[in-house]
DNA sequence: CAAACGATCGGCT
DNA sequence: GCCGATCGTTTGC
């Protein structure tokens, strides 16, 4: 079942990051369907934490989007050349949002394979590597900035969020300070990143 | 207009 | 563990 509307538009970004471990991230480009069990997130939460891009509700260009109501895909690109997935998350004005940090490969493996390792004559086989880290899965799907702003409730969406009943109780669930982040205060000391423990794609906190 | 700076990754020591 | 790659965004002059 596809996500519906009621579960990004909840104002606790916080929760929404919880509640993203072990749902289904789903891209289809040019009919290559690559999908992923979501298996770490980080929130984001503008104004008040300084390590989101939005914060103090500063408007940009490129943080416009976070604004908008939750269910749109915020994909920027870090360093120059890794492409971001986050999921925008509560009402519109809100910048709030999710970043997806990792995922477990279950469709599409070939294909990730070969957007990840296009230079390799023999591409590696699955492994961690291979979709763990924000840059990591979102180049195993595809997912680029140029794509930000898609909306992931449009029947006709490139990308998309599904739950498919597995469960996740709370004693899956590691929580700890947020990855990349330290110059950001206080705010770099919130445990906003959520992982699976069971899970080895997974950066770093596994166990 | 110039320049600094990343919500990172992979290769090498 | 350390370091370089690489470029759009943002801010400051």
């Amino acid at each position: 079942m596809r996500l519906t509307s009621d579960f990004y538009l909840r104002t606790d970004v916080v929760q929404v990051a919880r509640d993203l471990l072990g749902k289904v991230l789903i891209t289809e480009f040019d009919g290559l369907r690559t999908t992923g069990l979501i298996t770490e997130t980080e929130a984001y939460r503008a104004p008040d934490d300084r390590a989101c891009h939005a914060w103090g509700n500063r408007r940009t260009p490129r943080t416009e989007v976070m604004f908008w109501e939750g269910g749109h895909a915020y994909i920027y690109l870090c360093y120059g050349m890794h492409h971001l997935f986050n999921v925008v998350t509560g009402s519109e004005g809100m910048a709030h949002a999710v970043l997806i940090r990792a995922i477990e490969p279950l469709e599409g493996g070939d294909t990730m394979l070969a957007r990840r390792y296009p230079t390799l004559p023999q591409p590696p086989k699955i492994r961690p590597a291979l979709t763990t880290g924000p840059g990591a899965l979102a180049q195993a799907l595809g997912l680029h900035s140029s794509q930000t702003g898609q909306n992931l409730l449009a029947p006709d969406s490139p990308v998309w969020i599904e739950e498919r009943g597995i469960s996740v109780p709370e004693t899956r669930i590691a929580a700890g300070p947020r990855i990349g982040v330290e110059s950001a205060g206080e705010c770099a000391l919130w445990p906003w990143r959520f992982w699976l423990r069971d899970s080895l794609f997974v950066k770093r906190g596994k166990s």
